[in-house]
RNA sequence: GCUCGCGUAGCCCAACGGCAGAGGCACCAGUCUCAGAAGCUGGUCAGUGGAGGUUCGAAUCCUCCCCCGAGCACCA
């Protein structure tokens, strides 16, 4: 830094005296003073505890906590800065705010870099000095953007304090038999040797870590059964009115829900049985063909009772498909298959069709069978094209008729049952519960749903993560470690990398442990916790931070929440978002929290984008080495918007911003930049706007300071005052108004600040040296409101001018101002009167104009007399002290 | 392929169905000149992605199409 900030100078001191009568020089903005001088103003006032202000409403302000990952650029500020102004927005208006912040420091990047360390320094960074050092340069950055929180309540999920209720939560679950172990396929990477999860795994399959093709293992893991929430979790999206629509559709899409019927068909040989899952039972009679998933368990029996050259192909086949579900079997294209060389039988009709595996089938989706109608699916209906299944029609379009011989596609819309034995003539949608009901009489097959949504996985073979709190004993199988217990510490170790388990398997004194229930020795599971798990739950934590014997307090929890405001990214909308709904209502259903849902309000901000730059040789580059569109290698740079990450290096830093324009007006600009739900470019250039507005602002008030002198906050009569200053009145009125309704409305920050900018746009017009005490009054006036309505945007400039106006800090103790209605009201307003719906001229008429009045004087105007040319209207339309116009 | 969102000046963005422009960047002119990559004052610039429709009147509502973005996608 170039300047020190003001270590040296008392705490609390003003640079000049607090009465601006005794000030004979112009201050100057020197914005690095003033903000070090407030911040630290606010810490030692802790201006951000919550529940200093019993009484009044409480309004829990909540930004997603962020992975302590090393420093922050301006993208995550946009985040930080809307919450900040939201929660001192809240504080004018009179709330209890509790706005805490902690840090989701689990996780396998720390682990990597310990891992990175050891191997280019020969000496491992601990996880643990990684993630600290991290955090402290990320408080550090938070505290320069001026943005505040309670942070006596802040939390870190590596804590043993905090990962001690993690693992109670485990507990809680084992003991609700919502969690548990089982024996599944799961995406391994070979390279990072772990378990990945569904969304550590790229679109083409492969690890987004190091790139290497993710395989399909077979392990065994624990899950957390969210599938008994789903009907739950869907349902109660209804409810949440004040969440983006995107976010409830995405999760709606994600828990996916499906009506439809099982049915079974019975192989021809064998007491092998097998069950299709499908919404169109009305479509049974069609049936041509069975085919079930490759993975699906019957493959492999059948294979058993092939030919050596009949197995061989089905075994290549499966091969082939298990390779390419982790590129993603090809969406929609060529269908293949392999026959299974058995037959099924019709549950109804009780003739054979042939059983095939298809690679279209799939074995997570429904029961991993399908039933093949041709006729009316078009998957059925190319595979069975390209294999000589017969096609045959069971649904008849209203009005005419299909014929099996020449359709070109499968007809999947309603009709009426044909060819279907006792339930023809009926209307589809009839005759599938018909149809479902007859298989439930015989057993074979009924009304069921499913769902898309999975089980969690949630146990990773990582060393950073909280330790899955359970010893498996000889003896007793899978014991829990007793609560007492709690917290089952993650051991120190040196060595860190992945050998296919966790790295806790090689620390010998954590893994042997004594039974609790028989105490023969034992062993510790060494699987950690995905840190999804972390996340699920730290916002009822901030709530008790410290509590050592609970969980949380209920009556706390119960007072604070749920989170009046959340404030996040959109990526994480089926994840956390639904992790935490989940965890919530479990908590609920042991009584130990009275709310369903844990965030009453979401607010999905837009990212930062920016240019990032790609050389062929050295990949994504960071703009400091570009040049002319050139890398500093000399090789030409492939330049693209993406948004601000670390990996694309397109991240722009805060301080050097900070140190030269002020964190007002970094904070200023990231509010302006654009509708805050949608992606923003950061262009630096621009930066100048803001900060020059600031210096107007600045100006603006320091030369009203000597005029303003003993003149009251607002003018007792407007009784003669020139119009000028009637405008300036005027406009104040309007911008409380405006700038309350853009934020309250939703967070129209960028409307907002340009609403103030017009009202000191105004101020400057008016020439307050001409008028007189009643002036002086709508110009104090003018500067007290202007300030208060920028408080929440740049607090520090607010502050240091509130404190020059003469008023006692914190401009955040201050109410947020109210609009006086009749203030806002215009004297004379212009009126564009149109002919024929095109504008001809404007007529000047006082506010109050009737219509009838307004008619008039259109008609009179001489323009519109000129246009008429003596033609008589045939209609004048009147849209009430708006508009006139007149149709001939 | 399906769903949702967006498209306004050289750029970022405003505009209850009623004068297309609030604000910012850039640009131009004038002015002042060390408070800010200078400041200040003033100014130039589009007819709203395209085609239809509803209406006295459409950036706004409806239909179709195009572009960009996001989500979902062999879901039986």
């Amino acid at each position: 830094m170039l300047f020190s900030p003001l270590d040296s100078v008392p705490l609390g001191t003003p640079f000049f005296s607090t009465d601006p009568r005794l000030n004979t020089t112009t201050r100057k903005y020197e914005f690095r003073q003033i903000e070090a001088r407030w911040q630290q103003q606010w810490d030692r006032t802790a201006l951000f505890r919550a529940g200093g202000r019993p009484g009044k409403p409480k309004f829990y302000a909540l930004v997603m906590f962020p992975y302590p990952s090393g420093t922050l650029h301006v993208g995550h500020g946009r985040n930080y800065i809307i919450g900040d102004a939201l929660a001192r927005f809240k504080m004018m208006k009179g709330f209890d705010v509790l706005t805490p912040m902690g840090w989701d420091a689990f996780g396998l990047p720390a682990e990597n870099a310990a891992i990175e360390a050891a191997r280019s320094e020969g000496q491992a960074v601990h996880p643990r000095e990684y993630t600290l050092r991290n955090i402290r340069v990320m408080k550090k950055q938070i505290h320069a953007w001026g943005v505040g929180y309670d942070w006596e309540r802040e939390i870190a999920s590596c804590h043993p304090g905090y990962y001690k209720w993690t693992q109670w939560l485990f507990l809680k679950l084992l003991e609700n038999k919502l969690a548990y172990r089982k024996m599944a396929p799961v995406n391994w990477c070979p390279a990072c040797q772990t378990v990945l999860a569904n969304e550590q795994v790229e679109d083409d399959g492969t690890c987004e870590r190091c790139s290497s093709a993710v395989v399909s293992k077979n392990l065994e893991q624990w899950y957390f059964r969210i599938t008994k929430y789903a009907d739950r979790l869907l349902d109660d999206l209804d409810g949440l009115e004040e969440w983006p629509e995107r976010v409830t559709v995405m999760q709606e899409a994600w828990i996916g829900r499906t009506e439809g019927a099982d049915i079974v068909f019975r192989m021809e040989t064998g007491e092998e049985r097998i069950k299709v899952f499908t919404t169109r039972a009305d479509t049974l009679f069609g049936v041509t063909f069975v085919v079930v998933a490759p993975e699906h368990p019957l493959v492999a029996k059948c294979a058993a009772k092939m030919s050596d050259a009949e197995k061989k192909k089905l075994t290549e086949f499966v091969a082939k498909c298990r390779a390419q579900k982790s590129i993603q079997r090809t969406a929609a294209g060529d269908k293949e298959g392999v026959s299974l060389g058995v037959n099924v039988i019709h549950p109804l009709t009780g003739k054979p069709v042939p059983l095939w595996a298809a690679d279209y089938a799939l074995m997570d989706f429904g029961t991993g069978a399908v039933m093949g109608v041709p006729a009316h699916d078009q998957r059925d209906f190319l595979f069975a094209k390209k294999y000589g299944f017969p096609i045959k029609v069971v649904i008849a379009p209203k009005g005419g008729a299909l014929d099996a011989a020449t359709m070109e596609k499968a007809y999947e819309d309603e009709g009426v049952q044909v060819n279907s034995d006792e339930f023809d003539n009926l209307p589809n949608n009839f005759g599938r519960a018909k149809i479902t009901e007859a298989l439930e009489d015989r057993e074979l097959g009924g009304p069921t749903i499913t769902y898309r949504l999975r089980d969690w996985l949630i146990s990773r073979q990582r060393y950073w993560g909280a330790p899955i709190p359970v010893i498996y004993c000889a003896n007793c199988g899978v014991v829990p470690v007793p609560e007492s217990e709690l917290p089952v510490i993650l051991p120190d170790t040196s060595d860190f990398k992945p050998k296919g388990q966790s790295p806790l398997a090689a620390v010998e004194s954590f893994v042997k442990t004594i039974c609790p229930v028989c105490e023969d020795p034992a062993r510790r599971e060494t699987d950690t916790m995905d840190t999804f798990v972390d996340s699920a739950w730290y916002f009822l934590r901030y709530i008790s931070p410290r509590s050592e014997d609970k969980v949380f307090v209920a009556d706390d929890v119960n007072h604070w929440m749920p989170v009046d405001q959340y404030i996040g990214g959109a990526e994480h909308a089926t994840k956390h978002l639904i992790y935490s709904r989940f965890i919530t209502k479990f908590l609920y259903d042991i009584e130990l929290a009275n709310i369903e849902e844990p965030f009453s309000r979401l607010f999905a901000q837009g990212l930062i984008c920016a240019d990032a730059h790609k050389c062929p040789e050295h990949g994504w580059v960071p703009e400091t080495e570009v040049k002319d569109g050139k890398h500093a290698c000399g090789q030409p740079v492939l330049t693209e918007l993406h948004k601000m990450s670390k990996s694309k290096r397109n991240g722009m830093a805060p301080e050097p911003l900070i140190e030269q324009y002020g964190a007002d007006t970094v904070r200023l600009y990231t509010l302006f930049i654009g509708p805050p739900e949608r992606d923003a470019v950061w262009a630096t250039k621009d930066i100048i706007g803001s900060h020059r507005f600031l210096y107007r602002v600045w100006d603006t008030v320091q030369e009203a300071l000597p005029r303003i002198q003993g003149a009251p906050s607002k003018p007792e009569s407007l009784q003669g005052l020139a119009d000028e200053f009637r405008a300036v009145r005027r406009k104040v009125h309007q911008t409380i108004k405006k700038v309350t309704e853009e934020i309250e409305g939703g967070f129209k920050f960028n409307t907002a600040v340009a609403a103030v900018m017009e009202l000191v746009n105004e101020m400057k017009r008016a020439d307050f040296q001409t008028g007189g005490p009643a002036a002086a009054a709508v110009l104090r006036e003018a500067c007290e409101i202007t300030t208060l309505l920028l408080a929440p945007f740049v607090p520090h400039m607010a502050e240091e001018l509130w404190e020059m106006l003469g008023k006692p800090p914190s401009i955040f103790e201050q109410a947020w101002p109210t609009f006086d209605a009749a203030a806002c009201v215009e004297e004379e307003i212009e009126i564009p009167v149109q002919v024929n719906g095109k504008l001809r001229t404007r007529v000047k008429v006082s506010a109050g104009v009737s219509d009838d009045q307004l008619r008039e004087a259109a008609l009179a105007d001489p323009r519109v007399v000129e246009e008429l040319a003596g033609r008589t209207p045939r209609n004048v339309i009147v849209v009430s002290k708006r508009l006139v116009n007149i149709v001939v």
